[in-house]
DNA sequence: AAATCTCTTTTTGTATCCAATTTTTATTTT
DNA sequence: AAAATAAAAATTGGATACAAAAAGAGATTT
């Protein structure tokens, strides 16, 4: 979030050294979306947003065409741009979709992935029951992307993430994760074990029902409120 | 592609203001691109892209970004934009990708896909076989793409429809179109079937070997050259 | 009350700057 | 001649200002 500082002059204005303005600005606005603080439907005006990052229009654009396109900002022609609207089925699509995508990609790297990149995800997982429910997310992520990265499939991967992060929108909103904490802890290492034996089905199956009943409780969790 | 051509005043210069600027230049960058026009790796300067667009650098930049995010283009920090790289093994995981979430589709569509809606596959298909190889490509999309639309998952057909124009660059750039097209119909044929029978397994199975030996076919043709 | 017509706000697009980076070219140095 | 260096040319990233179109809100008329 926090930029060099190296400022200088333009117009009789202030102005922040060039280079990294609309990936502020993208994570940013990301963050505040993920986090719950821009509350779904909630408009994005270019100007207001400008002024609020103390940037120009251009970037502005550049970023909500940036998050249109990972689907946390709506666009509408003419109309401007909302928080895009959450739903029970969107997140329903989003875990039948993650089920597929990460169950092919634990499919391409089990094969090759070695011990001590095994050894590397269980160090993530002792950091995931160490570290507080606000971090959950991200280094859920990262335990996953872990495993999976022996695939060598770039496209794969970044649509894995994409929807890691689609989900972590959701999973924010609902303080459900105490309780499926112990759970998930428990399910990732069963996968763990499944992943040093290289039993390919088990390990499968494993991560399978790890995120079907990640999203099923958060559906539930959903429609309770 | 043509345009209104209301012709206005601005700073004692003419100008012509056009509507749906943005859209124009994504989808003409987008089809010049796939059809190979534009050969991979080479440079897209904002300036030129604007002249030849007639229009100013900031919707070239707006139309930058989004071709970005559909994995057309290229975009370094400070160098600028470049037609996205081909490789057999960017042909490979679209199709591995492509078999995942096709078969999740029409997993959940078969359920709810009407004998009608099947029909109208079959009409589509009908147009394939007497259509231009040309049109295939798009053709072919359509004909998925009315298979999975009683899925009714929006994030996943959108996703879907990515890869298929993901993969149409490559399609495009190999002529081997044509003697694979009778093979690619036969499958069609009895995927069909498998959906009027309401055979999950099969009609699975058929798609999955579908997508498969359209991928190989792809990339033993570009192995080749 | 319903329809029409302003007036305002906001988005979309154009044009023109300027600064920071590359990239290229020319010039020196070894 | 090859390598290193400095100057120059392209190009991008960003800012500002302005024009036009659409959407929304009021006011007016029917």
């Amino acid at each position: 979030m926090s930029n060099v500082e190296k400022v200088t002059e333009m117009h009789g204005r202030v102005l922040r050294r060039r280079g990294g303005t609309v990936a502020d600005i993208v994570s940013g606005l990301r963050h505040e979306i993920i986090s719950g603080r821009l509350s779904p439907g909630s408009p994005l005006r270019q100007e207001h947003l400008a002024e609020r990052f103390k940037a120009s229009r251009m970037p502005v654009r550049d970023a909500l065409r940036l998050l249109e396109g990972e689907g946390f900002v709506q666009l509408d022609p003419n109309r401007g741009a909302r928080v895009a609207p959450i739903s029970v089925d969107d997140v329903q699509e989003i875990f039948e979709m993650r089920v597929a995508a990460e169950s092919l990609a634990l499919r391409i790297a089990l094969p090759e992935l070695s011990n001590m990149q095994i050894d590397r995800a269980a160090a993530v997982q002792d950091r995931i029951e160490r570290a507080p429910a606000s971090e959950y997310g991200m280094l859920n992520a990262a335990f996953h992307k872990t495993l999976y990265a022996p695939a060598a499939r770039p496209r794969l991967l970044s649509h894995i993430d994409m929807l890691g992060q689609a989900a972590n929108r959701y999973l924010s909103m609902t303080i459900a994760t105490l309780d499926y904490a112990s759970r998930s802890n428990a399910e990732h290492h069963d996968l763990l074990l499944a992943c040093r034996k290289r039993d390919e089905g088990r390990a499968v199956s494993c991560l399978v029902m790890h995120i079907e009943t990640a999203g099923k409780a958060l559906v539930s969790s959903l429609e309770a409120s």
